[in-house]
DNA sequence: CAGTGGTCTAGACCACCAA
DNA sequence: TGGTGGTCTAGACCACTGC
């Protein structure tokens, strides 16, 4: 598994996968084999992953080098470090921070749950634009959905969702209201996507009927356009999301360093 | 400095300052000193600081000690390591990420340099929302400064600055001009002011006949409206700034994870 | 109590850079 | 060539969790 490295099995298996070209340091090695597990869905989100004793037994490495693999891999927010517990698979369900990727939060106090109401959830062909998104074949099946989340009774995102046919196959409307809690949760427990990072452009633009009619305000209305690309594991584009958030009562929040 | 720690030193200098009470490992400890000596001015930005073995000489503990506290400091892009060559005071001069804290990007391909025309730059008291954002008391004196930033010669962000007058006693209109590059190197040179971190709070919003005006679009026009709250070491907030943003041209990224 | 992650050390060697 | 950060190991002990 090392392509060079210097006590543990200096001269062992040859590795006839060492087709790499490029050196990379031991730990990163590690760090991918891990990846590769957690892709395989060898440990589901939420579950433990072996020790660091025993992942460092597996690999022939020392517990320095795996703990320095899982150092990162925590960084990225992929796996979750409990003291005395263990190091848990991240998910979208249970995590302390629910919705980790929406970034708008109420001008002030606390808000309950977002209410969803699903206005559109259909299979069509890909346009090129999503196609392109997406990495797939313009005409390539896919869903779309539609919905508007209300804080408080007030509508505050109308957003539309892409997701490739061939990954979301059963996913019907009535799912989506029977789910309870983050989508991306559901998209986790229902087919086995986990969103582990995502790009957000964003501009302000001017609300047209149907999108004033929506969320409640005058057309012509400034809104936020959040347009969204999230990603599964080896950044494969897994989801497009164009979000329009009224920013009259909330703001999108962001930390510079 | 260690409140407890097993080999080095257990019975050394009973640390006179010792009067943290919380437990925090020696990482931490040592980072926090390493802080306080950026925060002193002891090294200066671009400069670099000690090696690790120099540093873990003088605070008595081993390098890989001093190496997880200036891990933890190169994370938070406040230090950046040079294999071969030493560890740097991170700056915003000349760090091969200039505009480290401006998100805004061209829809497509490159741009060359902003051109900026400062509109405004007098002293006057704070109001209290200012006073309240800058840790100030209302009526104490701050500098505002408004901008305009063009890019190809559109004029593509007005922004207003305020800063804490005691920090920032001599800036002018002219230095501001003068200036080249990011206006935080400035701050850095001339003031001794780093900026290490920053909350934004994203709007969107429609352009007053002024805002209209000064960034040449139809008056109602959405725009961006980024708030930016700037911080030095410790958690001092020291720069207020107010943005417009036009995203016709441009949009604001992010990355989430 | 045993098992987990977290801290700390000491020493070896590697990769990169500059003189 | 010597000095810097980067990797890797081995072993000790600490802090937290749950049985």
């Amino acid at each position: 598994m090392a392509t060079t490295h210097p006590t543990a099995d200096p001269i062992a298996a040859p590795d006839p996968a060492a087709a790499t070209p490029a050196f990379s340091p031991l730990y990163q090695q590690i760090k991918e084999l891990i990846l590769q597990s957690l892709q395989a869905g060898e440990w589901k989100p939420g579950e433990a992953i072996p020790s660091e004793m025993e992942l460092a037994a597996r690999f022939r490495v020392s517990q320095g080098t795996v703990r320095k693999a899982i150092d990162e891999l925590a960084a990225e927010n992929l796996v979750l470090r409990r003291q005395g517990k263990g190091t848990f698979v991240a998910t979208h369900s249970e995590q302390h921070v629910r919705y980790r990727f929406l970034k708008l939060v109420p001008d002030s106090g606390n808000e309950g749950r977002a209410q969803r109401s699903i206005l559109e959830c259909r299979r069509l062909r890909a346009s090129a634009e999503v196609a392109r998104a997406l990495q797939l074949r313009t005409g390539d099946p896919v869903v779309q959905v539609r919905r508007v989340l209300s804080f408080s009774g007030t509508p505050t995102i109308l957003e539309d969702l892409w997701l490739p046919g061939h990954a979301f196959k059963g996913l019907t409307a009535d799912q989506l209201v029977a789910h309870q809690g983050p989508t991306y949760a559901l998209f986790e427990l229902e087919f086995g996507v986990r969103m582990v990072r995502a790009e957000e452009k964003i501009r302000a633009v001017a609300a047209d009927d149907q999108q004033a009619a929506l969320l409640g305000v005058p057309a012509g209305a400034p809104l936020l356009s959040v347009e969204r690309l999230s990603y599964t594991y080896n950044d494969v584009p897994m989801e497009l999301r164009r979000g329009l958030y009224r920013t009259d009562t909330h703001h999108y929040r962001n930390d510079l360093s």
